[in-house]
DNA sequence: TGGCATATACCGTCCAGACGGTACAGTACC
DNA sequence: GGTACTGTACCGTCTGGACGGTATATGCCA
């Protein structure tokens, strides 16, 4: 994860960072002003709102998933499955969706307020179209991406489906069945 | 889901419903004695604090998910990948771990407190050993169940993979895996 | 049979603390 | 002197939880 720049990336990293390490209930303005080394009055000014502020980390969240899909896509090989696979990919990057970061800002958004989470949805939608557009089966892509969804859900319960040997062999086995 | 029958299990049902409908933020004691029919003192005569609710609500969801499992198991014929196919099967049930209803005892014991994941995590390293005994290539029954974890993502989300039709299509897709 | 103690289930009130949000007075750089 | 930003002091509201009270049922003993 690349370092925060602006005042304002580093509210919401230290807001994500908040929820990954101490739960949902944890982040309030004053946490979130502290972690971030400045005071709730300099939140605020960034902020309206806490609902504001979520849905800042919201947008991180799905602007760095989209670069990535697009990252990764750029480098698979032609062919069908393509973006499946790009979306394999990243849901396997260690500073993906999947990492604990990023994943906290859905809780967040569920957490407080579930309209936040709408952006999520649309966005959601255009990247399954995406996917089903360049599937010769719908049905196989659907499963792995799924799947994928899936180790999202086990990254934010932490939950352990596999170690990370078998996390690679994984990986490799969604892969193949995208070519 | 059968009727509730002690004052227990009606506020339990109570919390879960606050949770589905109005978002895990509005889970209060107050609020949940009132959809239960009783008052904050009554509520806190069956459970202590507000954790211990929640430990009832998760305790809840495990009970269902796990009977679940084992009527399915039972239906299911003789052969590999029983357990996986089981899991699937209760995946799709309408009354199952992927019901809203259910989904909001996670949401609200992650938000509340991240600790009181704990049971689930444990029932959760018991039910992938069950899988993985009788499943012949343990990274296909893995990828199943992933999509199937995917599936609760989806729903506590209120994200839309696939509709009706694409569902039933998905789940045969998954059981025709398990042969 | 009646009197009394104990347990269970539940109610209503009260309170300390936390939280979101406002108002406003700075400060630092351009 | 204006723009971008910070810090502090404060307010109203909500919430978890403590607590004392009440009604009913059950058990016990004479």
């Amino acid at each position: 994860m690349s370092a925060p720049t602006t005042t304002r990336d580093k509210i919401i990293d230290a807001a994500m960072s908040i929820v990954r390490d101490q739960g949902v209930a944890k982040l309030t303005l004053d946490e979130a002003a502290k972690c971030a080394g400045l005071s709730k009055g300099g939140v605020l000014y960034h902020f309206k709102t806490k609902d504001d502020l979520i849905r800042g980390m919201v947008e991180t969240l799905i602007n760095r998933c989209d670069s990535l899909h697009h990252d990764y896509y750029d480098r698979e090989p032609e062919g069908p499955y393509r973006w499946a696979r790009a979306v394999v990919q990243t849901g396997f990057d260690p500073n993906g969706p999947a990492s604990d970061k990023l994943a906290s800002a859905l809780l967040a958004s569920i957490a407080v307020n579930p309209e936040l989470v709408a952006p999520v949805q649309a966005q959601y939608e255009r990247w399954i179209a995406r996917i089903n557009a360049d599937s010769p089966n719908p049905l196989q892509a659907a499963l792995v991406c799924m799947a994928m969804d899936g180790h999202y859900f086990q990254t934010i319960l932490g939950l352990k489906l596999c170690d990370d040997e078998k996390r690679e062999q994984m990986k490799a086995f969604m892969l193949d069945l995208l070519k």
